[in-house]
DNA sequence: TAGGCTAGATTGACTGGTCAATCAACCAGT
DNA sequence: ACTGGTTGATTGACCAGTCAATCTAGCCTA
């Protein structure tokens, strides 16, 4: 049979194609349960060449979540300068992390349980780069708290690990179907994460 | 005469020697990096003392979270059936988790992150139980919600996975020492919490 | 009271299986 | 014939769990 459809490169991107496997691999069987070899076979590629292209397995992971992780910091900085509202620009980071979710479950998935919440593993090793995302936050907080819209007595950084806390169990709940997740229920939720910090932040009359 | 238990204070209780070195070398290295070894040398007892009393490794890490998880539970329990306002028992429910974690830091460290967080390991395993806790907060919005405090249009179930989210997320902070956590760190932090949670869920004018 | 019997506690060397990482050989394109 | 991608069998380390041997304490019997 010839070729179903023939790569768009001269060479097919066997790197890709094992970055890929990987993150299908991983969100299927969890990092510590997945062997090499699995991510070999997934990758249609031999054993070896896993480590042609990557240091370790761990380097594999490491990959997977700062490829997906800076875009994230990319948008949030990007936020920074806009004139958005404090609130809409808490809300436009919860429905970044969102999309990530709805365009790619399983990367997210991994990088979710993984890293972000497996803080004594990769997560560890990735503090710098999630703290800084919390930064984004905490300097929203700040903003909205200069402009008098936030109540003063919270402590930025604070609002900033509590915000993705409740963003992280959100996506958790996906990604464990322990809530529904439809088109809807995406939008419904994010809505509702952001309300109840939003509405938990807002100056007293 | 009916004594307390026979031999348990002539003989040295080892089985809960070997918890409690479980809980320090667990919070230390972490449940992978431990080796049985490292429990049984901690304990100061014989490898093999460790598969007397219990089946596997495994389940030493499940007694251990049993033991405390139980007692949040039971807590939980005991405060539906009180006088207090909603508020107030959310409150008192932070209050015993951050209590729980100043009286035995290495064992809620323990808990929260190869548990409570690990939602692909352990977590999965007790996945019940772990829900049982955000349902005692859902019942606890909800009754807010009938009483008329609470806004009705957000999901109770959604915000118990937030408000542990959001307590999960402070607790790492001190186990990581991101944050500081001295007793007046440990007041204020949940009153910001519970605060946040509470206005976020008033309903409005 | 000594001696012997039993059950349970305690020991740590050993086994068996798993897997990350290596490496020498093999190809394909130039 | 050289370079760099590609292969997969092999190696070597690691470690959970097993097991047979030893110890200890209570307890019965003579």
């Amino acid at each position: 049979m010839a070729e179903i459809s023939p790569q768009q490169s001269a060479v097919v991107d066997k790197r890709r194609a094992i970055l890929d496997a990987a993150v299908s691999v991983f969100a299927r069987q969890g990092y510590h349960a997945t062997r090499v070899s699995d991510i070999a076979d997934e990758a249609g590629v031999a054993y070896g060449l896993v480590y042609h292209y990557f240091r370790s397995k761990e380097a594999v992971m490491n990959e997977l979540f700062t490829e997906r992780w800076s875009l994230l910091l990319a948008a949030g900085d990007q936020l920074m300068d806009g004139e958005q509202s404090p609130q809409d620009k808490l809300d436009s980071i919860a429905r970044f992390i969102i999309d990530s979710y709805r365009h790619d479950p399983d990367l997210m998935k991994v990088i979710i349980i993984e890293v972000t919440r497996a803080a004594n593993s990769f997560g560890r090793t990735h503090l710098p780069e999630i703290r800084e995302a919390y930064d984004q936050v905490a300097r929203i907080v700040i903003e909205g708290q200069q402009k008098g819209v936030f109540r003063q007595d919270v402590d930025p950084d604070f609002v900033g690990m509590a915000y993705y806390g409740a963003i992280e169990a959100m996506l958790s709940g996906w990604v464990f179907e322990l809530m529904p997740s439809t088109a809807e229920e995406f939008a419904g939720a994010r809505e509702m994460v952001v309300g109840l910090i939003c509405q938990g932040l807002e100056r007293r009359a």
